[in-house]
DNA sequence: ACGAAAATCACCCATCCGGGTGACGCGCCG
DNA sequence: CGGCGCGTCACCCGGATGGGTGATTTTCGT
């Protein structure tokens, strides 16, 4: 198994309403020029008038394009909370498996955690169980699958997630 | 120590190029229309010319946007054969590695590559030393870190890694 | 206030891991 | 030919890990 790819890839979430909000934009941008063609094409000439609207409208089109693919790349690993409830994982579960991470022995986890080293096992034991990993390493993997810790490159800003 | 930030970020690699063939296309496709624009201005009628140059140019502009924003996306993770030579890992070694990533204890992981367990505490061991790792958890951190293993995310299509 | 869930800690024990040392064969290069 | 790097394997040993059971206290919802 290891890391097969086993969920689906969402396609550009807010996509709709983006294009939707571009789309009244553009048309409300249209409207207006429409309205002041009479008066600014006599003032500047048409050719200008035609420049001016091309750049508009171009500066319009790219806020557009960066608008609509800005959202993949900004994606600040929000928490599968619905997976650690399935799973049934306790908050200090959570901490624990966050803490794992480091890599440290039970020893300095628990230090970490401020807890006895029993404790940690105890722990430990309880997140293999329901993470059905055989060990700490397949533990991480897991998690880092389920998204229930951050992987690396996910920007850590804020762990509030809202899903479910 | 642990996982701190070595390696500087790049910023977008061929922003300028991209930028500057932008800028001449939109030239040419202004010196195009005010070339035609005597004509189709009359074929037309003034008004539905310009709706189609903004329209046009609402085009050209989101082509442009999407495409000086396509390229951060896009890193189907090249392995840092540079850090592999600095840290002086055998090819051996590296596979190790990537077999240490599905979390199987030194007896399957020996099956899986064909060698007594034995063989595979030596390069674990070798492996520790070179990743300055202490712990399999650690050794896959730093390697994940150092991008001499795909993280989870990263596309795994090929694996020619070509920088130095 | 009662009870369930969570968190904490302890102990035993088999196994695994990490560290260290030594050894053998093979291919390569000077 | 004689190193040298690499890969392979073996052994020992202390400590860590994983699995299991039991117990106590704290927290929280009803």
């Amino acid at each position: 198994m290891s890391s097969g790819r086993r969920f689906t890839l969402r396609t550009p979430r807010g996509w709709l309403p983006i294009a939707l909000t571009g789309l009244a934009l553009a048309l409300a941008v249209f409207a207006l020029e429409w309205l002041e063609y009479r008066f600014w094409s006599r003032a500047l000439g048409v050719e200008t008038f035609i420049a001016l609207v091309g750049t508009g409208c171009i500066g319009l089109g790219i806020w557009l394009g960066v608008r609509l693919t800005r959202q993949a790349p900004a994606r600040p690993f929000q928490r599968n909370d619905a997976a650690i409830r399935t799973l049934g994982l306790t908050p200090r579960e959570l901490e624990v498996l966050e803490a794992l991470v480091g890599g440290g022995s039970n020893k300095v986890l628990a230090r970490q955690l401020g807890v006895s080293p029993n404790t940690v096992k105890t722990h430990m034991a309880r997140l293999f169980d329901k993470l059905n990993a055989s060990g700490r390493v397949q533990a991480i993997e897991t998690a880092r699958t389920l998204r229930l810790i951050p992987a690396p490159g996910d920007r850590t800003g804020d762990l509030s997630g809202t899903n479910g």
